[in-house]
DNA sequence: ATTATCTACTAAACCTGTTTAGCATTACCA
DNA sequence: TGGTAATGCTAAACAGGTTTAGTAGATAAT
C-alpha cells in the first residue's frame, strides 16, 4: 500500500511552498502572479506523480463539497429511480457527485438525512419533502444552501420547484372517462395533505362537479404495506360492483389495482376502465394496455438540475424564486374500447 | 444563520481542554480516567446545545466515515434498484450510510467512481464489478479495504461475494420447456464475460446437449439502446418463426422481448412460451404471466450486508474470504398451458 | 536618493476534530 | 520520608488542504 501523496509532498519535491501550488491548483496562478514557467512546472509534475488532493480536507477547509443531496421518497420506485439516474448523469457532467437516499416519506427520517448531508457538507439539496418537513428546509434556505423540490412543493416555503400539472392532468383523465361514457367513476388516492395530491383529488373531483356526477373516493394511509393495500382493493371491488372506471393518484397504487383487478378476474377496460397517474412498463405491456398520466420523467431531471445549477452559480444569493410547471401527457391505450 | 458549534466552543463554555471533550464524546472517558462527575457535565451540556461534531474534520483525522460506497449496474433496473433500498435500510440500522451510484457497465466510470469513494474516505465497498476492473479492485483490497461483490464475480480476485446459482436456474427452466415439449428453444443474452451472464449461457446450453437439442443463441452487445433492441428482437421473430420458447438472460433483455412479441401479434405462451431471468411485476401481470427465474433479493442484500459488517468489525484483517450462492426461484406462471 | 509599485513567492493561521505525550496532585508503600 | 503509582486532566501535534498577510528584490516615479 502504497501511500498517498499530500500537497506538502508535492511543495518539498519542488522545493517550492505548498501555498503555491494550492495556488496553482485552483487556477488562482495568474491572479497570484505566478509565473508562467512554474505553473507548467507543477502541473507537470502533479499530473505525473498522479496527485489528487484529498476533497475531504478540500471541504473542510472551504465547505464547499462539489456533492449534491438528492431527497427522494422511494428510490425503488420507478418513477423515482428513473429520474435520480438521470440527474445523476446530469450532476455528474457539471462536476457534481451525488448522494441519494430514500426518504420514505418519514419526517424524522428525512430531518436525520437532512442532518447528515449538511454534517457532510452538501452543496445543494434536491428533495421531495414529506409533511411537516417545512422548517428544516427553510432553515437550509436561511443558512444559504441552495435548495429545490419537485414532485410536489411547500406553500409555506419560498423556493424553487419542479412539479406537473396535476389538477388538469386529473381532471383531464376523469373527463375523457366521462366522455367515454363512464358514469361510476372512483379516484383511489392516499390520504396525503402533499400538494401533489391535493391537486389530483381536486382536479377529478373539479371534472366530476362539472358533469353532476357522484365522487367515489377512497383513500389509503401511505404506510399501508403491499398486501393490505391488496387486500384493500380487493374489498373495495366487492364493495363497488358498480364502479365502472377507476383513477389512480399514482403508479403504486395503479400496480396495486391492477393486481386486485386480475385476482378478481375482471377485464380492463371491459368491465373496468382504468387510468393511472405515472406511466410504466406495465402498464403498456399489460393486455390490454393500461391508459396512463405521463409524467415527462427527463423533462423533471432536466429543470431540476438547471435550477439547482443556476443557483450554485449564483454570485448574488439573492435570486427569484423559480416555479417550474410541466404539463403531463394522457396515455390513451384503450381506445378500441 | 447561528454558526455551528465547535468542539472548541464546548470546551470554552465548560473551562476544559478539548481533548477532555473529545474523550468523553468518543467512550473513551473510562480509559483516559476523566471523573464521572465531569462527564456527566460534559454529555448534558453538549445534548442541551445540540452540538454535532463536524464528520468531516472527524473523517479527516481517523480515515473512517462510517460510509459504505454502492455501485450497481444501473439504479434505475429493477433488481438493482430494490437490492440497494434494502441494503440502504439495513446499513443504516447499523449506523452506516450509503453513498451509490451507476457503473453503466463502464469500467472508466467505474474507476472514477471508486477514485471518488477512497477520496470520500469510504469505510467500505459493494460492487457489481464491470468487465476489466480486476486491477481497481485489488487494489482495494490490497490497501485493506472491505470489499464484497454481487451478482457476478471476478474469478482472479479473492474476496467475498454474493451470487445465485445462475448455472443451474438457466438449465432447470430449460429442462422446463424441455420437458413441456419444446424443441426450439432460443437463449437471448447479452454478449458478456461476466461470470452470472457466462454462467446462464452455459446452463442453458448444457440443458440443450443433454437433450441433443440444437441451441440457438442470440448475443447482443450491452450498450444497445431500448429502440434498437426492440428492432433486433422484432427482426429475430421474423428470422426465427420455427422457435417456440425464448428464455431472456436478465429482465431487461425479457422486457423488451415481450413488447416485440407483443407487437408481432404473437399469443404468450400459444404461439411462443417466454421464461426471464428476474422477475418483474411486469411478468407477473402480464396476460397471460411470464414464467420467470427469480432471484431472492432480499436474502441477496441481507448477505452482503451480513459479509460486509463481518469485514469491518473484524480485528484480524486476514479473515477467510466467504462466497455465498444462493438460490433462485423458477415462478411457473403458464402453466394452465 | 528616496519612496512607491510591482513581481513572484511564502510563513503561518485556519478549518475541526483525534491522538500522543506528559504534567500536576494525591494516595500508597516500605 | 522518599519513591512509586494512580488519578484527572491538558498542550501540542496532526490530518491535508485553503487563505491571509506579508516579504524580498527589482523597477519606476518623484
Amino acid at each position: 500500500m502504497k501511500k498517498k501523496l499530500s500537497i506538502v509532498d508535492i511543495a518539498n519535491s519542488l522545493n517550492i511552498s505548498k501555498t503555491t501550488v494550492s495556488f496553482i491548483l485552483n487556477g488562482r496562478a495568474q491572479e497570484k502572479r505566478i509565473s508562467d514557467e512554474l505553473v507548467k512546472r507543477v502541473l507537470q509534475y502533479v499530473k505525473e506523480v498522479g496527485y489528487k488532493p484529498n476533497s475531504l480536507a478540500k471541504s473542510l477547509r472551504t465547505g464547499k463539497s462539489n456533492i449534491i443531496g438528492l431527497l427522494v421518497q422511494d428510490i425503488s420506485n420507478h418513477f423515482f429511480a428513473t429520474i435520480a439516474r438521470r440527474i445523476e448523469d446530469l450532476a455528474y457532467q457539471s462536476g457534481y457527485k451525488i448522494i441519494y437516499s430514500s426518504t420514505d416519506n418519514d419526517t424524522q427520517k428525512t430531518q436525520e438525512l437532512i442532518a447528515m448531508f449538511r454534517d457532510r457538507h452538501v452543496d445543494g439539496y434536491i428533495i421531495t419533502p414529506p409533511d411537516n418537513i417545512e422548517e428544516d428546509i427553510s432553515d437550509l434556505i436561511k443558512d444559504g444552501f441552495p435548495v429545490v423540490l419537485f414532485d410536489r412543493y411547500l406553500p409555506k416555503v419560498a423556493t424553487d420547484y419542479v412539479v406537473v400539472d396535476n389538477l388538469f392532468s386529473t381532471f383531464n383523465a376523469t373527463q375523457y372517462l366521462i366522455d367515454k361514457g363512464h358514469k361510476n367513476i372512483a379516484f383511489i388516492t392516499y390520504s396525503s395533505i402533499q400538494t401533489q395530491m391535493m391537486e389530483r383529488l381536486e382536479g377529478y373531483e373539479k371534472a366530476m362537479r362539472q358533469s353532476k356526477l357522484k365522487s367515489n373516493i377512497t383513500e389509503v394511509d401511505f404506510h399501508t404495506t403491499d398486501q393490505a393495500l391488496l387486500k384493500l382493493m380487493a374489498d373495495f371491488l366487492e364493495n363497488n360492483k358498480n364502479v365502472d372506471a377507476i383513477l389512480f393518484a399514482n403508479n403504486h397504487l395503479g400496480k396495486c389495482g391492477l393486481k386486485a383487478i386480475r385476482k378478481a378476474g375482471k377485464s380492463v377496460p371491459g368491465d373496468i376502465a382504468l387510468i393511472a397517474f405515472d406511466d410504466y412498463e406495465l402498464f403498456e405491456l399489460y393486455t390490454p394496455a393500461v391508459t396512463a398520466i405521463a409524467q415527462p420523467i427527463d423533462e423533471i431531471a432536466d429543470n431540476v438540475i438547471k435550477l439547482l445549477m443556476e443557483r450554485l452559480n449564483a454570485t448574488a444569493s439573492e435570486q427569484k424564486n423559480q416555479h417550474i410547471t410541466l404539463a403531463t401527457e394522457l396515455i390513451i391505450r384503450d381506445s378500441s374500447n
